[in-house]
DNA sequence: CATCGAATGTGGCCACTGTCAACATCGGGC
DNA sequence: GCCCGATGTTGACAGTGGCCACATTCGATG
């Protein structure tokens, strides 16, 4: 039953990885106990990942690539509902993206922190699987529409990113932890408007 | 010399881990080593702070301290120059506001990595050494000034944190760290055009 | 000034971690 | 059928945070 070979070793390594880092953030992914609930000694990991950093590169990239699909899933939705122009169909999908952006880090802090605090590994994330990749061609479709101004285009992705991201870890693990949900909703729409008016 | 007791242990504690903070980040926190740079025993420490992590605790709310000092310093330069009128000049003590946080953040990324990842200890900061305080009191000023529309004043302190803190983040350890120095500098003049454009 | 209790610092210990080196076991190609 | 590389295991080491019992010193009280 419980061969000598795992067979799987390292996908299991990383589910199990991600389940503590989705409950405890980077510091619960522990080598020891990964290995441990793996039910494989302490060790084995270093036969699939160079160091501890290593296998939270790998828990990173999933986090991202989750976080890609979150936003993905948004953009559809806002995408599917009725729109009277194109315009505003694609300001609702930038909306859509912030949203999503910190729904994700809210829903899942402990995988929005590991994806944000581990050193990504050599090769970063494919195109369609990185959220910043997302954001630009959202951003890009957005000027096409006449949504966003084509002078205000240059640092755009930066700018709507800085905006989502602080907003998202002031409220994850920052001092707007506490805020009540509705107030941090509310904020983040008269935020978005910001954003909104601000690149037209 | 080196008496039995250190006369100013607590004190010699919070620097020497300023010192690390400041060089190695919150990792680089860490208690033997701060007992070992201030000639004393490990264990030492325990006469003073409860744990590890009160001792965090307290550098962070140093580091808050620093960066709301570097903001007041940026607000009083914007302060002493020239304008044609209170809207202008209110509108300047915002904009150097945010700038200031930045340059913090990039300038001591250690601090403010501790500032924001610590957990605070019971009694926050004072008035006057809290950061948003002081974000608070530029924006209030500025609808006085007439730099804030009053209609939009509701949640501005957390969009203007949010997006200044979220670029300071993104800049220090994150995705953008590698930007060039005037790409950065550029980009957050930008954002700040944005957001002062946004709240009129 | 003497004394004694509270404050402060020490040394030893424990559980735990990441990492390394040596060894065990397995599976697939000659 | 055998052997070598890939994969897991065991044992060890240094380093950490935290607790305990003990040592030293300071300061208030007599």
């Amino acid at each position: 039953m419980t061969s000598y070979h795992h067979g799987n070793l390292r996908e299991s390594l990383v589910e199990t990885g991600i389940e503590l880092a989705r409950a405890q953030g980077p510091d619960g992914v522990v080598l020891r106990e990964v290995a441990r609930r793996a039910g494989v000694s302490h060790n084995a990991a270093y036969r699939h990942f160079a160091d501890r950093e290593a296998l939270l590169s790998e828990i990173a990239r999933h986090g991202m690539r989750e976080l890609h699909a979150a936003m993905q899933r948004e953009i559809d939705t806002a995408d599917a509902e009725d729109h009277p122009d194109e315009r505003t169909r694609a300001a609702a999908r930038l909306r859509a993206t912030g949203r999503a952006y910190v729904d994700f880090a809210v829903a899942e802090p402990g995988l929005f922190d590991v994806a944000f605090s581990a050193i990504p590994d050599e090769d970063g994330l494919d195109a369609d699987t990185d959220p910043y990749d997302l954001l630009t061609h959202v951003l890009d479709d957005a000027v096409v529409a006449g949504a966003v101004s084509a002078d205000l285009r240059p640092g755009a992705e930066v700018i709507c990113w800085a905006a989502v991201h602080g907003f998202a870890t002031l409220h994850v693990h920052g001092p707007r932890a506490s805020a009540p949900v509705e107030e941090r909703n509310a904020t983040l729409e008269v935020m978005l408007d910001h954003i909104a008016r601000g690149l037209a």
